[in-house]
DNA sequence: CTGGATTGCGCAATAA
DNA sequence: CTTATTGCGCAATCCA
C-alpha cells in the first residue's frame, strides 16, 4: 500500500529536474520521442555538438572511444604529457585566430591572468562551487531517473495484472451472455419477440 | 506500430549495465528498493560509504553541498590554493597515521614514484583510458535509464488506454445482462419488443 | 600485492 | 559580464 502515492511524489519530483537543452531541436530518433520538457537524453543532445577543441569524434554508440588519445586523433599537443595542465592546454590557434575569424576578438580580455592574481583564484573557486552545484544536480536528476523507472515498471506490472483480471471478466461475462442467448433461442420460441 | 519490440530491446540491453556494486550490503531505505542487480543508486549506495579524505560529509538529500570548502569542514589544508594537485593532497593525516591505525601499511610502496618515471607516466596513462572507458560506460547507462524510463512510460499510457477500453466494454456487458435480467424477471409478457 | 574500475575533485573551454 | 555544463587528467580508493 502507499506506493502509489509515493510514485507519484517522486515522478513529480523527478519531473523539470532535466537543464533546458531543447533548444537545439535535434531530429534524432530518440529525441522525437520527448513530448514535454522532461526525458533529454542529455550526452546525446549536447554533448554531441558541442564539439570542444579536444573531443573524441562523435563517440556516440561504439564503445571504442577510450583509448589513448595520441593514436586516434587530435593534433597530439597534450599527447602524453599532461602534467602541464596549466598553459599548455590548446593555445597554437589561438595565436592565428585573428586571421581565422576576424570577428572573434582577441584574448586581449585574457589580460594576465597570471594563475597568481586574486581575482584568477576568485574565478576559479566560484567555478568550482558551479562545477560542484552541477554535478550534485546531475547526481540528483541520475538517482530520480533510476527510482522513475523502477516505479514506472512496479506500475506497468499493476497494470499488466489489472488488464489480465479486466480480460477473465470480459470473457466470463461474454460466456454467460452467450450461454443466455442459446437459451433464449432454443426455448423462448414465443415470447422473446424483440430478439 | 514496432515501438514495442523497440522497446523491449533496449530494456534488454538497458537491464544488467550496472556496474556491480551490491557486495557491500547497505540497508538503506532506498536500496531496499532494490530486487534484482539492476537499478542501483549508485552514487547513494558506493559513494557514501567510500568515505575517502576529502569527502563532503554524506550530502544525501539536501542541496546544500556545493559551498566553497574552506567555510564548512575539512582541515583546510587545500582551500584555496589548489593548483598545486601534485603532492599536497591530503598528507597531514598520513604523518600521524601510523599511530592511529596501525594496521594499515605505511606508504612504502609509493617509492619515489617522481612524477617523471616513465612507470608514473604508463601508469597515469592506463588510468587515464580507464577513467574514459568507465565514464563512457557510465554515459550509456544514464542513457539507457533514460531511455528506459521513456518507454515505461509510454506503455504505462497504452496500458492505462486498454484498460479504459476494457472497463468500458465490461460495463457494457454488465448493463446488457442486467437488462435481460430485468427482462427475464418481470416474465417478458409482451412489451419488451419496443424497448 | 597488482592492475583495472570508480569516484571526487579542480581546471579550462564552452554553452547559456 | 555571470553561472552552468562538459570533458579531461589526477589521485585515492575499490575490487576482483
Amino acid at each position: 500500500m502507499m506506493s502509489d502515492s509515493r510514485v507519484s511524489s517522486v515522478i513529480q519530483e523527478w519531473a523539470g529536474s532535466y537543464p533546458g537543452q531543447n533548444h537545439t531541436l535535434n531530429p534524432t530518433s530518440v529525441s522525437n520521442q520527448m513530448s514535454q520538457m522532461d526525458m533529454m537524453p542529455y550526452g546525446q543532445a549536447q554533448g554531441l555538438m558541442r564539439g570542444s577543441a579536444d573531443d573524441r569524434v562523435s563517440e556516440q554508440m561504439m564503445g571504442l572511444s577510450y583509448l589513448p588519445y595520441s593514436s586516434s586523433c587530435l593534433s597530439n599537443t597534450s599527447s602524453a604529457g599532461n602534467t602541464d595542465h596549466h598553459q599548455s592546454h590548446g593555445n597554437t590557434q589561438q595565436d592565428f585566430s585573428s586571421f581565422l575569424m576576424p570577428t572573434l576578438r582577441t584574448p586581449v580580455n585574457k589580460r594576465s591572468i597570471s594563475k597568481d592574481s586574486a581575482e584568477y583564484r576568485l574565478r576559479r573557486e566560484r567555478n568550482n562551487v558551479a562545477v560542484r552545484k552541477s554535478r550534485d544536480k546531475a547526481r540528483r536528476r541520475i538517482l530520480l531517473t533510476q527510482q522513475r523507472a523502477l516505479q514506472l515498471q512496479e506500475e506497468n506490472q499493476k497494470l499488466k495484472i489489472r488488464i489480465g483480471q479486466l480480460t477473465q471478466e470480459l470473457d466470463s461475462l461474454k460466456h454467460i451472455l452467450s450461454q443466455r442467448h442459446l437459451q433464449g433461442a432454443e426455448g423462448g420460441a414465443a415470447g422473446e419477440a424483440g430478439i
